[in-house]
RNA sequence: GCCUCAGUAGCUCAGUUGGUUAGAGCACUUGACUGUUAAUCAAGGGGUCCUAGGUUCGAGUCCUAGUUGAGGCGCCA
């Protein structure tokens, strides 16, 4: 039986027999009795197996080491005085895999530094265990939502030929031949490569999804994302997963109000499907987390646009390293700032065009773009986001502004041309949401098997 | 990529102005204990002080380089 049903019928199975699987993860032993903290995975909470001198074996289950794999055989008896709410009263005890008395998962506070170094074992913490059951949980909600709100998913290619994605350094992908190229014998033939061209993992599937929305209108992605930057942060990772979802006919606005019900739905169903790893999170990783999160549920986000931000910004207390300036980009520092004084996530809108992609929709204004960042405390910048430039001539305009020949894209100016629509759509960092709701500060203790820079551990 | 800090037992850390045989708690082993729950108590085993080079009568400690990790900044999700 799973631990998952067990803490559900618990009470109407008093005094039944019951068969359970599981891992050893704390062993307390007496003289003539002992007790099994046993985990089976399928629960954050672990059952206590108690087991005594009238089972067989009994010398040999004394030495049963943390970490072992048991197949227990009991009847659950109610405890309703003590710190769980029932036990196991074992029966029968088979060690399936037994451990060793060097196994590095010890029943006490690991640092996450040293948890990062055993890839392959730290999932056995309470930590881990609570923080990937709810990655689990929050990777099926997002398909639960837009499939709900009639979006069509498609899973954007990894390997792309694109070189205009202008989203950051990219890591190439290429059978050629490193050693030889290396000893410099000849220039670079990327005829003879694979794909008879330069191709990169992917840094984003915006542009795919938007070829997919001007023919299903509402669509989204759902998958990894690479980027090859020297990011030394707790907030970056070479690779991560991204939502990006594209809504034709939509405007700025349209994609916000989808982002913060996207957001709010979110939070609500990790609330309502873990609650027992959410009051873990609340209790030993960020206390108050659940309150903070109810809250933003149920308030509406803060919208201020770039100028205003920084108006504000100028009009606070704060001092700064670097001063806020209209015409440049938040720094950290400032985005900080900003959802301190606005006590929660708060979208900025109105970018100046020059620190922006150049794909995002020229104001009317001339000097600022349809782009929409969102700021959340803790995991910084969660969405960013625009409504895209329809227009062909705008658009090739600002192509030329940035450098990137238009020929290289013409299959992007064909959807200008051939029935363009007002469009929209935003990127939301799975990684970051995962850290905002869990209150886990470093975004590697949020990735199963995380890539930073020198590190691309199993 | 830049800046700062750190690397000593399996883990977390202490180690004074450079000075005898490098310590503690937890973990582990053995023993005690009839209800423990990060159990407790007693004893025991366990060290390439990150690597290489240098200064010195003498280096865990000082210097140089490298390496790994963490934090901050930049880039972004």
């Amino acid at each position: 039986m799973d631990l998952s049903q067990l803490f559900q019928s618990y009470e109407t199975q008093a005094d039944q027999p019951v068969t359970l699987e599981g891992w050893v993860r704390n062993h307390r032993d007496q003289k003539s009795f002992g007790f099994l903290m046993v985990s089976d995975g399928t629960d954050f909470r672990v059952v206590q197996v108690v087991y005594d001198e009238a089972l067989p074996r009994f010398d040999q289950l004394k030495k049963i080491k943390i970490g072992a794999a048991v197949s227990v055989e009991g009847t659950v008896v109610l405890t309703p005085d003590l710190k769980q709410p029932f036990e196991i009263k074992a029966t029968s005890i088979t060690e399936v895999g037994p451990s060793l008395e060097d196994y590095p998962i010890q029943p006490k506070r690991h640092t996450r530094e040293f948890l990062r170094t055993h890839p392959h074992l730290r999932l056995r913490t309470n930590l881990m265990t609570a923080v990937f059951r709810v990655r689990s949980i929050l990777h099926h909600a997002v398909h639960r939502f837009f499939e709900a709100e009639g979006f069509i998913h498609l899973a954007a290619p990894i390997i792309t030929g694109s070189d205009a994605e202008g989203a950051g350094e990219m890591f190439k992908v290429t059978t050629l031949d490193l050693e030889s190229v290396s000893q410099g014998k000849k220039a670079v033939d990327y005829a003879e490569d694979f794909f008879a061209k330069p191709t990169h993992l992917t840094v984003s599937g915006q542009l795919q999804a938007e070829v997919f929305a001007q023919t299903f209108k509402k669509a989204y992605t759902f998958g990894p994302t690479f980027r090859a930057e020297n990011s030394n942060t707790k907030t970056h990772a070479s690779e991560f997963w991204m939502i990006e979802p594209e809504m034709a006919f939509t405007d700025l606005a349209g994609a916000m109000d989808n982002a913060t019900k996207f957001v709010k739905y979110l939070i609500e169903q990790v609330l309502e499907k873990a609650p027992e790893e959410m009051a873990f999170f609340n209790q030993f990783v960020e206390k108050g987390l659940i309150d903070k999160l109810n809250k933003v549920k149920d308030t509406p986000f803060a919208v201020l646009t770039h100028a205003e931000a920084i108006e504000r910004l100028n009009a606070s207390d704060y001092s700064f390293e670097h001063a806020p300036s209209a015409d440049e980009d938040l720094y950290t520092e400032h985005e900080k700032a900003l959802v301190e004084i606005m006590q929660g996530p708060v979208y900025v809108t109105a970018w100046p065009k020059d620190i922006k992609a150049f794909y995002m929709r020229l104001n009317d204004d001339q000097k600022t773009v349809a782009a929409m960042d969102l700021l959340v405390p803790g995991s910084g910048e969660l969405i960013g986001g625009s409504q895209r430039e329809e227009r062909v001539d705008q658009l090739e305009s600002r192509m030329r502004d940035f450098k990137i020949n238009p020929r290289d894209m013409e299959w992007y100016l064909d959807l200008r041309r051939y029935g363009t629509t007002p469009h929209a759509g935003y990127g939301l960092g799975f990684d970051r949401m995962l850290m905002y709701v869990t209150g886990v500060e470093n975004i590697r203790d949020v990735i199963p098997f995380p890539r930073t820079p020198k590190n691309c551990q199993l």
